[in-house]
DNA sequence: CTAATATTGGACCGATTGGTCCAATAATAT
DNA sequence: ATATTATTGGACCAATCGGTCCAATATTAG
């Protein structure tokens, strides 16, 4: 169904002479993947982006298809710049790997605007078979990250474990895009330890 | 700022003679609630409301005056109907009272849609202050819920140990919304049982 | 030089958005 | 009967949406 056969992502992938490009396509993805996070998908609209991003319409339109594969593509470069920053995370966390891993989950940089990757799978994967996809591959990604760090000290069920942290501390997003403040998410996060009954 | 004194909630309040009503409006009203809750604020544009209430245009804004205004007063009612619901659960969850409450929040009536709060919490609060004013008044009386189901068999901590049991359950949406398969949340749900650390 | 590509900026497109207005009609009260 | 209100359905609005197209220009390789 697509036109050409193109490297993965790119719309052109230009070999011959020519004009090279003057912007940066990570930098112009990079801000584009701002706006997505702050506005979510069918809020943030093509002029939202192309002014972000510093574009014309026509480069746009040019370098990344259409609105849809553009967000597809921040999406997982979202996803796979989080996992690798939380598997950062884990391994620097000192004596509470699992602590630091989940204060990491809690307090994404967006700040109040919470997870990109959790916004837009409450805002599409219902409605979008590839977010929804995307989504259960990175969520399953923090499963095997909190059960790699938890595994030292607990043997058995640390999968269902670490599925119930990542769970606890998803569902803290939510505390702070109503506006909870941060100290008493915080609170609640490093108070509460997992039991799991046999 | 408005134009008359009204009800609460209502645009207009007729007393004297005139053709009454021919719809409910609270059927109506829930008619609305069904196609935000699936499709979210933005998404669910006025011609997807009129035809699933059943009401012309002109009806639609007699009564509800704007979609947003509309919208508040569907959110506001899905909360008062869920904490109310959520209330009865913990009264009748027999012996694990706290079990009973964390499935209702975890297996909403909307299916994969989730929970219609938490979904417009995602999209709104940032940008929606009275969204974000509802949602956490609603979270609040949630751990309230919980709190209350804790304390016979637990005496301290317990709004700390609530709020950690909520945001565990809210955070288990975010799996159904990606398509995880409910036996698996709810195997992760029942196994987790929380430790407050002093 | 030429050929090829990038960039810009704006015109332009059809479709859809939330919202207003109107004329005709129907049902109620007094 | 008259006044009042509800209801309908569609015309209409300005604004915005995602997307296409084009002409002009700039920059590269050969």
């Amino acid at each position: 169904m697509s036109k050409e056969t193109h490297a993965v992502g790119d719309i052109k992938s230009p070999a011959g002479p020519g004009r090279p490009r003057a912007f940066d396509e990570a930098e112009a993805l990079e801000k584009a993947l701002c706006v997505f996070w702050h506005k979510g998908y069918e809020t943030a609209s093509v002029d939202d982006l192309t002014k972000a991003m510093g574009l014309s319409r026509s480069s746009f339109y040019g370098t990344f298809g259409n609105k849809q594969a553009l967000f597809h593509k921040a999406l997982r470069h979202y996803s796979r710049r989080g996992l690798k920053n939380l598997r950062d995370v884990a391994d620097a966390g000192g004596n509470d790997p699992v602590g630091a891993i989940m204060e990491a989950l809690a307090n994404p940089q967006g700040g109040r605007d919470g997870c990109m990757l959790i916004n837009c799978l409450t805002e599409l994967a219902p409605h979008d078979d590839e977010v929804a996809a995307l989504g259960r591959q990175h969520l399953e990604s923090i499963d095997e990250i909190i059960a790699r760090a938890l595994e030292p000290s607990d043997p058995g069920q640390v999968l269902d474990k670490a599925r119930a942290y990542a769970s606890l501390a998803i569902g803290t997003l939510a505390l702070r895009k109503a506006g909870v403040p941060d100290e008493q998410i915080s609170q609640t996060l490093k108070q509460a330890r997992l039991v799991i009954s046999p």
